[in-house]
DNA sequence: GCAACGCTTCGATCATGATCGAAATGTTCA
DNA sequence: TGAACATTTCGATCATGATCGAAGCGTTGC
């Protein structure tokens, strides 16, 4: 019988590496880095560094584009980033409740940004606030934007509708790892969190994935959205 | 910034190995599975595939169940499931086009079970003919079943309606790493997998995870779904 | 051209973990 | 109780790959 099996296992391989983890968790957010800033991620020498990311660009996990002297590194595809959520969201599950769960870092719990969508408490609670409101059905699996939903993200400036087909689909959960709860991803998902970005009500901390909420959109996300946070 | 990294290395250190990796995708299909059977498919001694199976279950990929001096191996969650499928979709993806593609089972490839629902060249065809018939909008991404598949569905037997709520989102498309392309998943995907082994449209192998098309079925498949097989 | 800088390649070392033979454990059935 | 069988535990061996120092490469700017 063969399967997918061994490409299975050399793709897990690749990921196996505390240091490659850690790079790929960095990059998560779907910019770019350098080689330097992932080396400090990694906590590796540059060289060490170096010989992981060839491995991740070299089976297609990342891309590299040089800029001078510099070279950045980014996830290859949003195929990798889906692929990481579902991974860490079991790696976040601990098989032994006694031992004291993972410590997460607080900023990176608050808020951050998962490929293209809000996550941590922020991404969950807008989430919540729009199933509150009846703008989306969402469980663990699959997801849905509602007529209203539609409307509401219409009124805050959201486009939706897609180039090609005015039938495409918007919505999906992504299982927070932080939280445990799913938390709006897909295009809808996307488009939020561009509109924080763009609206000032979030900022991308210079290191790391987590974001900041600006005091201006604290206020947004409770007063438009109903977030509460 | 502590991130979830350590876990992911360590989760994934547990799929790195190719043994353990032919035990996990064979357990795709969410059946139970014998050890000695397992050490069979891994490719190793019994007393190897043991190791494995023991560290799976600590890290609770895996759940374990005693019947009389054997013990049945299953995954342990749909989460577990649903991570393997999106590592699979990666795996699948060939860095290096020039070599030739992973040679997989050609029964694997026509028709399997992927956990709960329809996969390989019958999941795909069973769920184009439902897009072109307008009962299914899906991309890679995400998915929604339309009234007029909800009614095709309730034609055929299936009760969408969940005991819960009636709200529940039924419907998310699953990348078929043989395929390439997405097919049906969910729950409804899985109710027209729990309806076709009902009806003996399809017959699991004794063996391995791919299933057998009746003729019934070919009938079935291309006359009431209108799949091109 | 040369210096500075970012990054990669090479080479040697070292640790982790996969493997199986042998033996032990546990379960069922007579 | 004892025999048959499935599975696990133990112990020793062996291979893979992560690591960093040193050196090399390539780009930029003076």
């Amino acid at each position: 019988m063969q399967t997918i099996a061994p490409e299975l296992a050399e793709l897990a391989g690749l990921i196996a590496d505390p240091g490659r983890a850690s790079i790929l968790s960095r990059l998560m957010d779907g910019r770019a880095q350098t080689a330097s800033e992932l080396a400090l991620v990694a906590g590796v020498t540059p060289q060490t560094a170096s010989w992981h990311l060839s491995r991740l660009v070299e089976r297609a996990l990342l891309k590299v584009e040089r800029r001078g002297p510099r070279r950045f590194y980014r996830l290859a595809t949003p195929l990798v980033a889906q692929m990481l959520e579902g991974m860490m969201t079991v790696a976040a599950i601990d098989p032994d409740p006694s031992r004291p769960p993972p410590r997460i870092d607080p900023e990176m719990r608050r808020a951050r940004t998962c490929y293209d969508h809000l996550a941590g408490e922020l991404g969950v609670a807008v989430t919540d606030a729009m199933l509150d409101r009846g703008h989306l059905n969402l469980d663990q699996e699959a997801g849905e934007l509602t007529a209203s939903g539609r409307a509401f993200l219409g009124d805050l400036g959201i486009d939706l509708r897609s180039p090609a087909r005015s039938r495409r689909v918007l919505c999906r959960p992504c299982l927070d790892w932080s939280e445990r709860r799913p938390h709006l991803a897909g295009r809808a998902g996307a488009a939020v969190a561009d509109l924080a970005l763009q609206r000032d009500w979030i900022r991308r901390r210079p290191q790391g994935r987590s974001v900041e909420i600006t005091d201006a959109g604290l206020l947004a996300f409770r007063n438009l959205f109903g977030a509460r946070i």
